[in-house]
DNA sequence: GATGAATGAGTCTTCATTCAT
DNA sequence: GATGAATGAAGACTCATTCAT
């Protein structure tokens, strides 16, 4: 058992600064996008100037990576969640879009991360290729394992959907990227968008249609 | 008889310019994104000097404004073309999916179109809010409507799709974002994708399911 | 006795291009003064565009110095107006200050060509220097052979304006200086300060003083 | 006791920056003008770049503005100098006319200042408004009040000059433009058109003409 | 740790000038 | 004579980055 000497609030400050910096730089490379975003407004967000993010960070494009890696939740704990599923497999499909709404479509990060490849995929390639290694590509093997469980149980009929899961999660993208472009503009009843998306997914799944 | 001075040579570049401007600025604006490019490049892709670029257009907002209107092909043949559909409307569907996919999936233009609206959206807010009104807005009409007629007509049962059509289209966007992330890096069995995306359109809509 | 085809009003306006741009020239580089005005604004005042400009004159500095030549009236016939007077001095003295403000204070190009001694001295130098010997001194040289007239006449005192008649004037000066810089924001009794300003100087050069 | 952080040679520096660079600017403009003017030189010329002066001011623009009112300097105490002078009118003319000329006709300053005005003043309009309120209008009603003490007082007859003091000055003004156009290159006996200035001034006052 | 003055490369934009038509 | 497309040098302004304090 260590003796720690008790983390007053400087200290804690102190300790968070890298956080706080990361937090502050998403915020405004997410408004302005990694060009026209000034380290100088990063600073100003948090209260200090240039030169502190400078004691932290080497250059603007390794703020800008580690803010990325920093805002990436890490997916293994969707993945054991995927696992952990039961029951009829109809539910755990239900199951598994509910919680890809819920950590994917969305929610905040996620989107802006979207954005981000989108917008800087270019400047930053290995970003783009290490998003697809550590989410969405095991995002698909996931539902891809679920379709063909579902199958192999008698459940689920041999949709193409097996094949190309994507397909099945696409509509979930398409709020994503709809919450990109219109925010609070378009209204959008995410709700009934998500029981439609499951509803449809399994007309056309399982082996009795709900006709 | 008119008259017209004869288009010489240097008639005709003029002429010529705003287009090949336009054009060389799209290249460069997908290859950099609005605050990355330089006028001069877009000059120099066309073998001229930043002044000629500032001859025809007022500002760089101006020309990427333009731009933009330039590649944004009209809707309206598209429309006629969903309008003339005929037969069974389960191949009225299948013919919509696959004009789609050709006008807007997997066209480059429209591609990249969308990566200005989710990368420059904030900075060009109106662009959005125009693309949405002229493309995005009819096409989903037109797509309620087809569906519609099809409840209507008896082939067609009443699926939450009918209601929103956007899922319908989900994956066609999936497939737009995943050439504009990945391109040539992760293969895409186009062909196959866009079957399945029909197949599975119909199994949940047909009365008769095919299983 | 020659010949002329007759001018038509093309012929005519023709003839008189360099006359036109001049006069362009003096209302642009009036307003806006040497460096921001552009020959593109100097050539659509009258209707043409840059490249006519060039094919009158080499270039912008040359334009100005001629316009500057273009506006400055010939001294000579002030002078041979100045030579002609006759009657007492005090008469001749009024009509002196009379003209001068005619000529000089008063009219708008005598005006501006001070400010554009003043304001681009520094950058046409020689233009200075040709009014000073153009028309600075042949006017100063003419009031004091006048008061030295009138002194030898027995109708002035030996003031010190005998020796500077610059001082003579300065009230004129002042006037062209308050409608440079106020023109019409700040009102101006021109008729009382003629009067007033020949009043003064007779007050201090007649003999007998109009205690 | 109070705790001042040392000024080491950096604090020292910084705070007088702002003041070099205003003088630096103050040379460069009367030099070249306002749109001439390079903000590169005026760094060059305290040994900064360029970025320096605009770590200071925010446009060419307002590093004018501020220029102006940096060498400005405050009419107050002009003001309280003239009403403070005593003894007979005649002597207290000569003094006011002395410290004018001392203050403004001579001083460099003054007469940039004046250069600038008519120069600048349709880019800069509120520039020669705000001197014209504070600086011409005060010193005329000062020398309107002498004049109408001295009337008061029996020692000046009622000349128009007590109507229009602009006159009574207007050699000054003269000096100036003089000095603006010619410099060193016309002589000009400063001390003898003073002097003639207050004696001629007096001529056309003093109830007992000189004569 | 933090600051902020200073740098200087980089980018948009302007405009005098040229010249083929 | 006149045009206007094209040039390219020049200048205002920005901002990532450094470093003495």
């Amino acid at each position: 058992m260590s003796i720690k000497k008790p983390i007053g609030p400087r200290a804690q400050r102190k300790a968070d600064r890298p956080g706080e910096i990361l937090d502050a730089a998403f915020e405004e490379f997410v408004q302005s996008g990694y060009v026209a975003t000034r380290v100088e407004d990063i600073a100003a967000r948090i209260g200090v100037t240039k030169g502190t993010i400078y004691f932290y960070f080497e250059t603007k494009e390794k703020l800008f990576e580690e803010m990325i890696r920093h805002v990436s939740v890490p997916f293994s704990d969707v993945k054991a969640y995927l696992q952990a599923l039961e029951g009829p497999y109809a539910e755990r499909l239900k199951d598994f879009i509910r919680i890809v709404y819920q950590r994917i479509a969305t929610d905040r990060n996620s989107r802006e991360l979207l954005r981000f490849m989108i917008a800087e995929g270019s400047r930053f390639p290995h970003i783009v290729d290490h998003h697809y290694d550590e989410f969405i590509l095991p995002l698909m093997e996931a539902l891809r394992e679920l379709f063909e469980a579902g199958v192999a149980a008698g459940e689920f009929c041999g949709s193409p959907l097996t094949k190309i899961p994507e397909i099945a999660l696409s509509p979930a993208l398409l709020m994503s990227f709809w919450m990109m472009l219109f925010s609070d503009r378009k209204i959008f009843d995410v709700e009934a968008f998500i029981d439609a998306h499951s509803e449809i997914l399994l007309n056309g799944l399982l082996r009795t249609a709900p006709l």
